[in-house]
DNA sequence: GATATCCGCTTGCACTATGCAAGCAGTATC
DNA sequence: GATACTGCTTGCATAGTGCAAGCGGATATC
């Protein structure tokens, strides 16, 4: 049977998929990082995840269907993490976090840009970023037009960086 | 010297401050339960937190910024737990939340009305919610007018309760 | 004015999660 | 054929969680 939650409350439900130490973490990193594989993951974490907890909590992310593992075709014993729908659609949860942490908390000028593009940007350009996600990760066709999100994203995080 | 953090990004620092089982669980049930003392919090909490755990995270809560303590004038006794500017600024990471998890997660109906009037309100109705918040905890003014935003979802919850 | 109850916690203890370091078998590279 | 990279696993010490019971002081009840 399945595992019985503490309660019904949606808040309660999300704190208890999401409410631990690392698994907002990883997914950013996905998310806004591009890493796609473990030692990515792993060797690339600004905040130096161990393996044993990586290794968990990709685990449960799958269970908890909210990304995926799959071969990379290019190099056999390589894994590719993708993002599900259900965690491409936490971009607002994550802006609205950022964006707090940005406010509050001692929080880096240069990784607080992206953070604040995303704020401004409202849930327009949100949902942008978000099909941009179903692009990469689940293989939704692609809208030609103006520069992605996410390069928009990369170039203001560089920007900030240089004139640091 | 002050606690090193893992590093500067703003979702990571919001994730060390809120990122456990319980802090955003007790944070809304003071937001959105009108829960104000240690007893309210521990015997009316749906979860069943653990009295050690809630102590601890008042305290942490506190230190961190997001609450304050006082002495009840009615009680002496009684302890007067209240939000801080920056737990009310939460209130866009608590809907977003607490809408993912209406979306995704097994919520019961009654306790997703709210959530769901949250979403619908837009941020207009969240600044609205936020003000009545900065009343009730931080003594602003109150604003003469409609109903107030908290007796809204109250009626809601209420009616759905009934209903079901 | 004695008794019982409520107040915010604390303590003890078992169990689980986390963090660190090392290791491992199966590719791929040179 | 040696070396390094792949996604992990294992062992172990420490920290956090969950449950039950208790505690001194304040308050309500009779």
């Amino acid at each position: 049977m399945a595992e019985a939650h503490r309660s019904g409350c949606p808040i309660n439900l999300s704190v208890e998929v999401l409410g631990d130490s690392w698994s907002l973490v990883v997914i950013r990193d996905i998310m806004f990082g591009g890493r796609r594989h473990y030692r990515q993951l792993l060797n690339e974490s600004e905040e130096g995840i161990a393996s044993n907890i990586l290794s968990d909590r990709l685990k449960r992310l799958t269970s908890d269907g909210l990304i995926t593992k799959a071969q990379d075709p290019a190099h056999r014993q390589r894994q590719l993490y993708s993002l599900t729908e259900q965690a491409v659609q936490l971009v607002p949860v994550l802006v609205q976090l950022g964006n707090w942490g940005r406010k509050f908390l001692p929080a880096s000028p240069e990784l607080s840009v992206r953070a604040q593009l995303l704020d401004e940007g409202g849930p327009q350009l949100w949902e942008e970023f978000m099909q941009e996600l179903r692009v990469i990760h689940l293989g939704a066709d692609p809208a030609a037009g103006a520069p992605s999100v996410m390069e928009r994203l990369e170039k203001a995080y560089r920007e900030a960086v240089a004139s640091s």
